[in-house]
DNA sequence: GTTCCTGACGAACATTGTTCTTGACGAACA
DNA sequence: TGTTCGTCAAGAACAATGTTCGTCAGGAAC
């Protein structure tokens, strides 16, 4: 018996005392924790290494279940989007489902950092995300959108809007309020040569705005923004 | 005269002869030969490196100018910016101006690969950036958005969805299609549970659609991108 | 009881961004 | 003219990344 075939064996018996509960390796289990490392570190907190690390095993023994680092990205987004919420076919209004649907969909990209980025970088192909678009679709076919191309758009400018505000939102938490860097840019820059912007952000400061957004502003701003969206398509393509 | 002063006179000789046009360095000649990797190689033929190799130098020298690989990203995005197409206050419909600012953004950010997914990451407080939302607003208003406040919520919306489209293209670029991935998936899962995404697959196979979409199909795609986001923004906001 | 295949993993490789330190060159000054 | 000094270029190094290769144990199948 080596040396190297000792250390194996010894390690494979402490680490197994340590964490009982896990299981050996599975395809499931690596989404599970690299979706708890996002959790936790956002997005440049994960790593292929970090989750291996946490696994307690190389990087390379992840590559039995998982192609790539993008294809982990593609599972982890679509296990994500297991929890968007999608009422039940022809219970109330239609537009009100999909403000159900589109907030839903934004608070469940919102609820871990580096989710929005995700959601606009790599196309989700799986299981939760076919079922996301079918229910649109189906939402804006009663609606009144009748021809599948147009609805096929507008779901598309639906999902890539709110992924876009998930995204940016997850910019901030990473490099600071936009209001700052806006500030500053103002402060190094002719002032009366972009008269509006300067107006609106003196008015900004003049109101209640001295940093973070509180709940129900946020609330409201996402309403707003789901019917801009909403409105948009029925005006447009109907 | 010890030999590493010799080889380095000899170097700096030699790399003169070869590339005489080249200025020494300069923030500027960084974030030109930067954005022609981008034209060239896309997001990912990028790096630090491979600039400071363009330039015929190490990569360390690079900081003297720019802080960071994030402050070169703002720099570049910002100088790409200038390129978009303001038409001057006071001509024609406001409604006209404001589509071509947003058609002239999206066609800049699509310039080059990789522009689309700097625009979401990274937020541009350049002078161009600044240049660009104070024309928005100063349309806006004119369109008859008053409040500053919703002027701004209108301009955030709006350059966050071009920039969110031209993302998305990119990344049709480095994936491939869309199309290809939603077959292969509708394949893979059940067909029957789906029949929204199903017969669309299907009606858009009947079609000429057949790979890549036209150049006017494109264009045309735009506009009604376009318009439904001015229509959404004035039945909304206004 | 032997064979073979799958899954785990150590090691290594090629890159990446960033920092430290040294060194040269030119301007300013004595 | 000779010295000093500050700025900029650049080599070397470091930590961390994704990915691949070769090996090897362990169990299934014959």
């Amino acid at each position: 018996m080596t040396e190297a075939t000792h250390k194996n064996k010894f390690r494979k018996i402490v680490s197994r005392r340590d964490r009982p509960a896990k299981p050996p390796l599975s395809r499931e289990g690596i989404i599970d924790t690299a979706l708890n490392l996002l959790s936790s570190g956002g997005l440049p907190g994960l790593s292929l290494r970090k989750i291996a690390t946490a696994l307690d095993t190389g990087p390379a023994s992840l590559y039995v279940y998982v192609a790539n680092l993008e294809d982990l990205y593609r599972l982890m987004l679509d296990r994500a989007l297991g929890e968007v919420e999608i009422p039940e076919v022809g219970k109330g209004i239609w537009r009100e489902r999909l403000s159900i649907i589109l907030t839903s969909y934004i608070k469940t990209l919102l609820s871990r950092p580096g989710l929005g980025r995700l959601a606009i970088t790599t196309m989700a192909s799986g299981p939760n995300a076919m079922r996301l678009m079918e229910a649109i679709l189906d939402l804006l076919r009663e609606g009144g959108i009748d021809s599948p191309r147009l609805a096929m758009t507008a779901m598309d400018t639906l999902l890539l809007h709110f992924s876009a505000i998930a995204a940016e939102k997850d910019s901030w938490r990473d490099h600071g309020s936009p209001l700052g860097a806006l500030e500053q840019a103002l402060k190094n820059l002719p002032p009366e040569d972009y008269p509006n912007i300067h107006s609106l952000s003196s008015e900004l400061r003049e109101n209640e705005f001295n940093g973070e957004l509180t709940e129900e502003d946020s609330a409201s701003r996402l309403q707003l923004d789901v019917d801009i969206m909403i409105n948009g398509i029925l005006n447009t393509l109907r």
